[in-house]
DNA sequence: TCGATGTATCGATAATCGTCGATATATCGA
DNA sequence: TCGATATATCGACGATTATCGATACATCGA
């Protein structure tokens, strides 16, 4: 075997072998991250929450006014990014709106962020 | 909250049962979310992604300016993040900074985003 | 039709965020 | 010690965000 001469370069004298894209490659990075960024808000994560604890699963967004604190508006603002996101639905009945929570989608993120399950 | 009144209340005039916490209460949503907002970026999603499929799980933050397009003070301000959320850890060796991904932590925002065993 | 109620939108404000150039700090080889 | 390289911090900028009050829209009962 050669002792060396593939340069005169150290062994120490770099730092790693080059990075390529793992699972998430950049279109893929581009549309997960609206989804994380809807449930990267305490106020969204519980109102997911309350809607998968709900008894059918579904509520109006008007009960949800007491427990979370906040104004009418702002509520209506985080079902709406939510909604946007896909990560909840929906639907008028009469006066009020049912949401509930899309869990495919919610599946997903929890799929994509599962480094097991990527590694696998 | 209701519409009607508890007596004289029509089987149609009110939206749906009283809200509670589900599995993410106040303090849970409070602490989820910023690693949750850790992940809602991008350059981030990629970045873990790319240390996740490096050859031994680390690579140093000077291979990321090529494949991530971005300034050394952006990728540097990104790690950052990560590290704070407990994300990922970085390991100094010599000149170089070798970052890992904290597998656990990332293990456990995908738990806890997952509907099906939320409710199991 | 009218008044009441649930929901969405608008406009404004304070706070946060992503990005960069400039600069400081840390480590190595010479 | 000095110069080179990797990383972190600073200061600034434009963009986005969470929140609210005011207001518009939708639906129901009377």
């Amino acid at each position: 075997m050669y002792a060396g001469r593939v340069k005169t370069i150290q062994i120490d004298d770099f730092c790693c072998t080059p990075l390529h894209d793992g699972e998430i490659d950049a279109d893929r990075a581009n549309a997960m991250a609206p989804m994380l960024a809807a449930l990267a808000d305490p106020v969204r994560l519980r109102i997911v929450s309350m809607l998968l604890a709900a008894p059918e699963g579904t509520s109006c967004g008007c009960e949800m006014e007491g427990p979370l604190g906040l104004s009418q508006p702002t509520i209506s603002h985080h079902l709406k990014v939510l909604r946007e996101a896909g990560l909840v639905e929906g639907e008028r009945r009469g006066r009020w709106v049912h949401y509930r929570v899309v869990t495919e989608r919610l599946e997903d993120v929890a799929e994509a962020l599962s480094p097991v399950r990527a590694l696998v």
